[in-house]
DNA sequence: AGAGGTACCTGGCAGC
DNA sequence: TGCTGCCAGGTACCTC
């Protein structure tokens, strides 16, 4: 589940290691990821510097002077770092060492991430190269979502959680930011008025910040071996709700499924 | 081109 | 207790 706000932290827990460090060695345990992890590749790493670390939509970047390694934690990944030598557990799929004292290592139960090799530019990469912009970047705003959704019936939820309208809007955020600004997940994206998609950038943004600021404070050591949990708890006013009364005006919260994913709402407090 | 569905994977849980 | 079966969830890709 590691939505944006678990990437950012993750990067932030991380930037301090893996900026400037050597890549000392690169074990990869398990290759079969949602695409084969590059070994080869990675392994021609060694002796680079790792110049900077990134985030873009929920990959994390570590740049190199032969490449940027490309990171995505899937659904159930994460990324620690520990001290060179430490024991590895079972979905312990990937380790970058860094200058001979730790190592970065990817723990992804579902395989659901990657760990890919680009080459610049960045912008050309196929994954990249269709993403939308950052929903807490200057180029997200309400004129922008409303000129996405004219003649779009899909429903809104779908709209905000598709990558090409806007990065790192997942499944549970995706329910959170529609609660905060009033609006029905069901309702076709090209039906909703621009004032309304003012409040629901504000709510995206808001709810995603919250995460990051609750996230820092939760994840504040990634060098215990065990300090780390792969996602951290949120405060969710509807994700998981159903049956419970909405925290504003006590409506029990209904769940529905929306391009198959689970969805929930406030009855009374969503009427947009 | 847009919309909808499918596949990938495994831990955890409900139900028997 | 042990087995089976279902669900979650991000996103590329396929089909209509």
């Amino acid at each position: 589940m590691p939505e944006l706000p678990e990437v950012e932290t993750t990067l932030r827990g991380i930037s301090a290691y893996v900026e400037g460090a050597e890549i000392s060695n690169v074990v990869v345990r398990n290759a079969a990821l949602r695409w084969p992890v590059p070994k080869r590749a990675l392994r021609q790493l060694i002796g680079q510097h790792i110049d900077s670390a990134q985030r873009r939509a929920k990959y994390i970047l570590l740049h190199t002077a032969s490449g940027i390694i490309l990171l995505h934690l899937g659904m159930s990944g994460s990324l620690r770092v520990l001290p060179s030598g430490s024991a590895h557990g079972k979905h312990d799929h990937l380790d970058i060492e860094l200058d001979g004292r730790h190592v970065l290592r990817l723990n992804d139960p579902r395989r659901f991430g990657c760990c890919l090799l680009a080459t610049p530019p960045l912008e050309d990469h196929k994954l990249i190269k269709s993403l939308g912009p950052e929903p807490l970047g200057s180029q997200f705003h309400a004129d922008y979502l409303f000129k996405q959704s004219r003649r779009r019936k899909v429903a809104v939820k779908n709209f905000i959680m598709d990558g090409k309208v806007v990065v790192g809007v997942g499944n549970i955020y995706a329910s959170e930011s529609l609660y905060l600004a009033g609006i029905r997940p069901t309702l076709s994206a090209g039906r909703i008025s621009r004032a309304r998609y003012g409040l629901l950038v504000e709510a995206i943004q808001s709810v995603l910040s919250d995460a990051i600021k609750a996230g820092g404070t939760t994840l504040n050591d990634f060098t215990q071996a065990d300090g780390m949990p792969g996602y951290f708890s949120q405060q969710l006013r509807v994700y998981g709700r159903a049956g419970l009364p909405c925290l504003q005006c006590a409506t029990p919260i209904k769940s529905t499924v929306i391009g198959q994913r689970n969805t929930f709402f406030c009855p009374a407090c969503q009427t947009f």
